[in-house]
DNA sequence: TCCCCTTGATTGAGCGTTCAACCAAGCATG
DNA sequence: CATGCTTGGTTGAACGCTCAATCAAGGGGA
C-alpha cells in the first residue's frame, strides 16, 4: 500500500513530533516504519535530508490535514481563527499536554539549522500565517482600519506557539487558554472600537 | 577565584543557551571548563543533574541578572514591562536572532523532561511570571477592573516566547517587534477603557 | 593521616552512515 | 519464448566515531 519513502517520512513525521529531531535514532524511524537502512539511505542521503522531506509534508499538508478540518463547518472569518486554536488545544488535550506545534519545537530544538531546515521552518511558518491573515482579512469591515491583518495573524501564531510552549511545560492547559482569552478580548476589543466608530474603520474616515 | 563547580555550572548554562542541551557535548563543558570529566561527575553524578544545577541558577539569577538590570531607573510599572521585553529584544539583536530564551528554548527542546527538570523549568516560568504580574499590579487603577494582572502577566510571556521562537527562525525582530506592538495596542485599549469609565475601573462600580 | 578534590585514560553503548550482496520486474535481443 | 542486461529497491551486518559515565591513582590542605 504505502510505498517505503512514504513509510519513512510519516514514521519520522510523528517520531518527530513526539521526541523531537535529536532524540529520536535512526533506528527508532526504521523500526516503526518496517524498514532498513539501506532502503532509508537509498532515498535520503542524511538524516537531515529525511527532516526536509518531513517539512515539505508540513507545509503542504496545512490547507487540507489542519486548516480544512478545523474550518469545516465555520463561515464567520473571526470564529476560524480561535476554531484553529481549539484544533491545538484539542491535540494538547488529547496528548495529556505533550504534543504542541511540531514546528515550533523543531524551530527551538535546532539552534543553528542549516539554511534549507531553516527556511523550511520558516515556510511554515509562513503558511499558517498567509491563511490566518486571510481571516482577519475576511474580516476587514469589523476591525479598526489601523488594525494590520498580516500582524494580526502573527500575534495568532506567536500567541499560539507562546501557549503550548507554557502548556506542555506546566502539563496544564491553563497557559494556552489565557492567551486564547485575552486574544478574544483584544479582538473584541477592536470591534468594538470600530462599531463605536471611536477608531475609524476606514481611512478616508479619519 | 571561581570554584570549579562554578565553573561547571555557568559554562553549562552558557553553552546550553547558545547549543541546547542534546547538542552540548560533556567533553564541550569540560573543555571549556577547563576540568577534567573526574571532576564534573563529583559534583553531578549525571549530566542532567548539571542541567538542574543550570536551572537553579537561572531561577535565582532571574531578580539580580535580569529585572534588576531591565528596570533600573524605569518607574512606571507598565513601562517596566515593554522594559524587560526589550532586554530579551536586545539579546535577540546582539546575537543576530540566534540566542533567545534558554529557558522557552530548553522548554521545547526536552520533550519529555524527567520530573525535576520539568518543574524547574516551570518553577523559571513561574517566577517570571510573578514578577510581571507585579507591574500589572502597580497599574491596577489604570486598568479595567476585570483585567486580571496574573493573566496579563502570562499573555506576556507567552508573546515574548512565541515572538522570540519566531525572529530565530526568520533570522529578524519583525515578528518580536510586532508581538511587542500589539501587545502594547491591547494595554493601551485597556487603558483608555479604564479612563473612559467604558469599562470599570473597580467591581463595585460596574 | 584523612578527606576532598582532581586527573585523564578508559569503557561500552549508541549514533549516523556505508556497503556488498540480493531480488524482482521490465526490456531488448536472438 | 528464452536469455541476459538494466533499473530500482531491499537487506542487514559492519564501520568509525562520539557520547556520557567510570575509576584507579594522585595531590594538597587540615
Amino acid at each position: 500500500m504505502d510505498s517505503t519513502r512514504d513509510r519513512l517520512v510519516f514514521t519520522a513525521l510523528r517520531l518527530f513530533g513526539e521526541k523531537g529531531y535529536g532524540s529520536t535514532s535512526v533506528a527508532d524511524i526504521l523500526r516503526e516504519a518496517d524498514a532498513n537502512s539501506g532502503s532509508l539511505y537509498h532515498f535520503f542521503p542524511t538524516k537531515q535530508d529525511l527532516l526536509i522531506a518531513v517539512l515539505e509534508a508540513y507545509r503542504d499538508g496545512i490547507e487540507p490535514m489542519l486548516l480544512a478540518p478545523a474550518w469545516e463547518g465555520v463561515a464567520d472569518p473571526l470564529e476560524r481563527v480561535f476554531a484553529l486554536l481549539a484544533r491545538y488545544r484539542q491535540a494538547l488535550e488529547m496528548t495529556a499536554c505533550l504534543y504542541g506545534c511540531p514546528i515550533g519545537s523543531l524551530a527551538l530544538e535546532l539552534h543553528e539549522p542549516d539554511p534549507p531546515v531553516r527556511e523550511l521552518l520558516a515556510i511554515n511558518f509562513e503558511g499558517w500565517v498567509r491563511h490566518v491573515r486571510g481571516c482577519f482579512e475576511g474580516a476587514r469591515e469589523r476591525l479598526p482600519a489601523g488594525a494590520d491583518p498580516e500582524k494580526l495573524a502573527r500575534l495568532t501564531l506567536t500567541i499560539m506557539e507562546g501557549g503550548v510552549m507554557q502548556s506542555r511545560t506546566y502539563r496544564s492547559l491553563d497557559a494556552f487558554d489565557t492567551g486564547v482569552e485575552l486574544l478574544r478580548d483584544y479582538l473584541n476589543r477592536l470591534e468594538q472600537a470600530a462599531s463605536d466608530g471611536r477608531d475609524p474603520k476606514r481611512p478616508s474616515e479619519g
